[in-house]
Formats: structure tokens, C-alpha cells, sequence
DNA sequence: TTGTAAGCGTTATCAC
DNA sequence: GTGATAACGCTTACAA
């Protein structure tokens, strides 16, 4: 592990500063220079030392992403847009997961110039010491004071979900929810929210007995239609607030022997890749993009500095109709 | 970002030597000194600097995961794996992926102390480089002179789950294959080899009608399984490489109106999360487990240095037996 | 057990 | 346009 800026400056009769200059591309230096430079870093194949650029810079060129956990479809999804970003600006991309250890402070300082947190639930405490490190930070998928996010609009998705079962003609029509505790500022509380306008808008029944947490998991969704169904009149359709929970929802159908969207409608939230397979219906949000659209924005605030100020954005879903939402036979 | 190891080792009254010594738990120190260095550290919130200490110390404290797509379910799957040993000791991920770069040297050198790599095909001439570097290195699921490796025994994952094909009574028995490209020391190659072994064994056939590229992933899986039913006397049972194709396969079955399991038994290698979901026969891996281990012999290297000699580790596998491979109707 | 001080390899501020 | 040179904050022989 040898070759230093200085054996490069001394084959190219240059000093180090006017190498470290050239390399990086600053003006103010004469183009003969520069590429003497560059044929000599490349003919004694010099690589720079990140460490020692760090310690003198101060930037790390480095971004720290924050997941719930790392394997889950949407987390595993939004960070492979994030990936491509980050990796063609030839940033680096630090990896951490919440399921692992507690979030802290200490091992972002000095590690990364800018965090990006997927589907960190805004009340967790850790998320606002995160934030108050003072570094660019975007959340993706959730909301929270203090930061700018990048996500859809929960509220909207799932109107247009339970309207697209209304329109179906169902009346009773079922939630299967993420989590029980309603904090506000969650998907879950926003695409609850946007189920329950619609509903009442259409004046239509809506209650406890209608209504089963399934914590965004496949084995939730599960047990969660397996409590509508052992319900006194179960419901003719249902909303997943994901499509893991609808895939859960399916396998209970066809446990009692009933087919989606034949005996119970089903739309989900996502646009999961096993979606298309499974035949569910889902209002599916450009995950892939939804990682681009704040790894870039991220860039940006390395590059720039904090020019505009933090911005949330949301982003589009669109309704996809598949077998699982078909009419019902009348 | 203001105070430094100076400003501890003068509040605690001590020098920047000691400090350094007391905070990291080295030997030599009396506790005394160590406890109040500590709660000095602690008072005035001091984070060591990275940087400083890399470039001083000369190791990083952080590992390069590379691998081929962050969202396939089996990388993010290993991942959360390797991401869990890493974070609990306190090491950094960096995440790359071949999809969106060449994984060059460059990006290593300097940056990590060790390099684990994810179904990076072993023909890849990046992974030479790679491997070349001296930095210990790790693959997970494939092979390659020059670094140990864990992963399961394809051959025998293989010959088990077409074994299981044989015992439900099969004779005409179809393969989905990865690539085509039947480069050795791949796990489609390895896998392939158990399959022609145990079906010669067997005195079955075998030959290009009874066999399709599916490139692992569910589309490719879809359409070998369409190559497959349009051969003039179909296979009554699929193996598929992998479950991912398997479920493509079945797609294919259901537009065909036949039934896995009913009329085309199949089975596939992975032990998906989905699998179970779609009642599909599988030669379960343990994926999790895998990427902790390749983890731990990370973290063991990190600390004693090259100790035993670089040794691969297969991992045994488990056939879980469902619907999707149920004896054929007589 | 503790302190001193020489690096570690860049970057950035000034002069020139 | 280029060159000295002082940081950057820590680690680690070597002394004491």
C-alpha cells in the first residue's frame, strides 16, 4: 500500500497541491499540467486515500441509509434506487439497519455527509437526534418535521384504492390495517385516514368488526383476514394497506376456500413484484424512483449546499387493476 | 465539528496517548484512569473521529459488500444477514452493486479492510481484481481460486430436490436451468450436474427438449416453463434452479390451465419467503445464515489477521416437501 | 502506567 | 498557474 500524492507530484515535477488540484479536476491549472499528471497517477497507478482526503476536507463523501430492516421488499427496493445514484456519483453508500442496533449519533458524526432514512417511523425518537446532527437529511416513505421526504400521498392512494372497490360495487368493504397504535405522521394513520373519507363520503359502514391490524407482514395479513372473516358478515371486499398483508389476505381466502376477487375483493398498496403473479390489484408506488428521486436530492445538497430549502415531495401512484379486484358475479 | 481527542485528554487531565489507549480498551491502563477518561468522553459528548483514525491506525473498520442487485430477495436476503454480524460489532457496510458500476479496486482500496461478495459469478475478471487486492475476501454462493467461500453444495441441493422428482414417480422430468453459458464453478452449472447425475443414475432421459433457461429470475422462469409445454411430450415434473423461477414456471402452468403440483409437479432451490406461500417444493438454504457467517469469518480476520488458512464452508440445505410436488394422480 | 512526538496522506491558505 | 506549508485528529513507537 505505497504510492502517495507525493511520488506522483515528484514523477510529474509538480508540487502536491498542484497534483491534488489536477486530480480533482479545480481550475487553475493548465490543461499540459493536468494531463501530466493524470498519464503519471495512472502510470504508477495511484489511488487517493480516502482517509487522508476526509481528515483534510472534512466531507467524507459518504451517505449513511437507515432502514427498518434491509431484506423487506419495499426497503430492499427504494435502497437499489438509491444505490444506482449514489454509485454513479461515486459516492459511497453506508448501510444500517434499525432492526440491529439502536440509530446513533455516533456512528453517523464523521462518517457520512448526509442520511437517508427509509420507513423510519417518524416517532422514533432516534430519528430526531439523527436529524438534529445537522446533516442533509430526507426521509423516504415517511413524514416528519424537520426534514424534507420523499413518498406518496398515503391519503390519495388509498381513496383511490377503496374508491376502485366502490366502484366495483361492493358495499361492505373491509381495512386491513398496519399497525394498531395510530400514531398520525404514518402511512398507516394517513391511509386509514383516506379509507374512512372515502367510506363515510360514500356513506358506507365502517367500524371495529370491519378492521384488522395485519403490521405489514404476509403472516399479519394472514391472521388479520382470518379475523374479518370470522366475523357475522364479513366483508365483500377488503383493502390491505400493503401487498404482503394482501398476499397474506389471499392465503386465507383460499384457506376457506374462497377466491380473490371472485367471493372477496382485494387491492393492495405497493405494486409489489409478485403483484403482477398473484393477480392483485394495488395501487403501486414508483419505489425504485422513490430512492433515485432522494439519493439525488441528496447530491445535490453535497454539491450545493442547502440552497432551496428542504422541500417535500410526493409522488404519484397509479391504480393497477388486476383479478383480485374483478366485478363480482351478480 | 468542534471537540477533539485534545479536549478530553485536558479536561480529564491526562495526555492524548492515554486517552486514546482508555477509550479503546487497550491494556496497560489503570482503570482509574480509564473510568475517568470515560466519563470525561462522555461528558463533553466526544465521537472519535474516523478519519483521523483511519488515516493514523491505517484500517478502516468497514467491509465492502458487493453483489449483483441490491433488491433480488436472495442478495438482500444475505445481506441482512452479513449487515446484522457487521453493524452488532461495530463495523461499517459499504454497499456496492456490479448492476450499476464496474466494481473496480479504485473504490476498495483504502476504504475497507475486507471485501464479502455476493453471487458475483466467478468469471467476472473484476472479481480477480478484487480478489488480487490481498484484502481478506469473502464469496458468498459461488466459487473462486484465490478465496474461501460459503455456500451451499449445489450438486447435492440438485441431485436432492430431482431425487424427490424421481421418488414421487416421475420418469420425464424438465429442467430450468440458470444461463446457458455452462461456465464451471457456477452454482447453474453445479446444479445442473446434480440433475444429469441422479437422472443418469436413474436411467432417465435427458436432453435439450427437457431443458430451458430461465436466467433466474421469474419472467425467464415463465417462459422456460412455456419452452418446456411446448415440446411435443411435455415433462410431467419441473426442477427448477431456483424459486424464483418456479414461480414464473407456475405462472405459466395456471395460463395452461394445468395445476402444479396436480398436473406438473414442480420444485424449486431457495426456500423463498413466497414459497411457502405458493405451496412450492423447495431445497431450502439458509440465506440469513449464510451472510452471517461469511460475516463472521470477516470479523475474525479483521482481529487476528489471516490465522487458518482461507477454508470454504458449505452449509447444508433442507428439502421441504409441498402442494407443488404432491404425488401425481394415478 | 503515562507522556512525548513523529508520522499518516491529503487539502487549503497564502505567497509568488 | 504553481509551490510551500500549516493544519486535519488520531495512533503508536519510544521514553520516562
Amino acid at each position: 500500500m505505497g504510492i502517495t500524492i507525493r511520488d506522483v507530484a515528484a514523477a510529474a515535477g509538480v508540487s502536491t497541491a498542484t497534483v491534488s488540484r489536477a486530480l480533482r479536476g479545480l481550475p487553475n491549472v493548465d490543461e499540459v499540467t493536468r494531463q501530466r499528471v493524470r498519464d503519471v497517477a495512472t502510470h504508477l497507478d495511484y489511488v487517493i486515500s480516502p482517509s487522508a482526503s476526509r481528515l483534510a476536507s472534512g466531507r467524507t463523501g459518504s451517505v449513511a441509509v437507515i432502514t427498518p430492516a434491509v431484506s423487506r421488499w419495499f426497503f430492499a427496493t427504494v435502497l437499489s434506487g438509491v444505490e444506482s445514484v449514489l454509485q454513479d456519483a461515486g459516492v459511497d453508500l453506508l448501510l444500517q439497519s434499525t432492526a440491529t442496533a439502536t440509530i446513533s449519533p455516533a456512528r453517523l458524526r464523521g462518517r457520512v455527509d448526509g442520511v437517508l432514512a427509509i420507513s423510519v417511523p417518524p416517532e422514533d425518537p432516534q430519528l430526531q437526534r439523527v436529524i438534529d446532527l445537522g446533516l442533509p437529511t430526507s426521509l423516504i416513505g415517511t413524514w416528519c418535521e424537520g426534514a424534507p421526504s420523499v413518498m406518496i400521498d398515503d391519503v390519495q392512494a388509498a381513496v383511490t384504492a377503496t374508491r376502485h372497490l366502490i366502484d366495483q360495487g361492493h358495499q361492505r368493504i373491509g381495512l386491513i390495517s398496519g399497525s394498531a397504535d395510530g400514531a398520525p405522521a404514518t402511512p398507516s394513520y394517513a391511509r386509514r385516514t383516506g379509507f374512512l373519507e372515502t367510506m363515510q363520503t360514500a356513506t358506507l359502514e365502517v367500524g371495529p368488526q370491519l378492521e384488522a391490524h395485519g403490521q405489514f407482514t404476509i403472516d399479519g395479513g394472514e391472521q388479520a383476514m382470518e379475523q374479518l372473516l370470522a366475523s357475522e358478515t364479513p366483508p365483500t371486499a377488503v383493502f390491505a394497506m400493503s401487498d404482503e398483508m394482501a398476499f397474506g389476505a389471499m392465503r386465507a381466502l383460499r384457506r376457506h376456500g374462497l377466491a380473490p376477487g371472485q367471493d372477496v375483493a382485494l387491492v393492495g398498496i405497493d405494486g409489489h413484484d409478485m403483484s403482477e403473479y398473484l393477480e392483485l390489484s394495488t395501487v403501486a408506488q414508483p419505489v425504485v424512483e422513490l430512492g433515485r428521486i432522494a439519493a439525488t436530492w441528496m447530491l445535490e445538497q453535497l454539491a450545493d449546499g442547502p440552497t432551496r430549502p428542504p422541500e417535500s415531495i410526493l409522488v404519484p401512484t397509479t391504480l393497477i387493476v388486476r383479478g383480485s379486484s374483478a366485478r363480482p358475479r351478480l
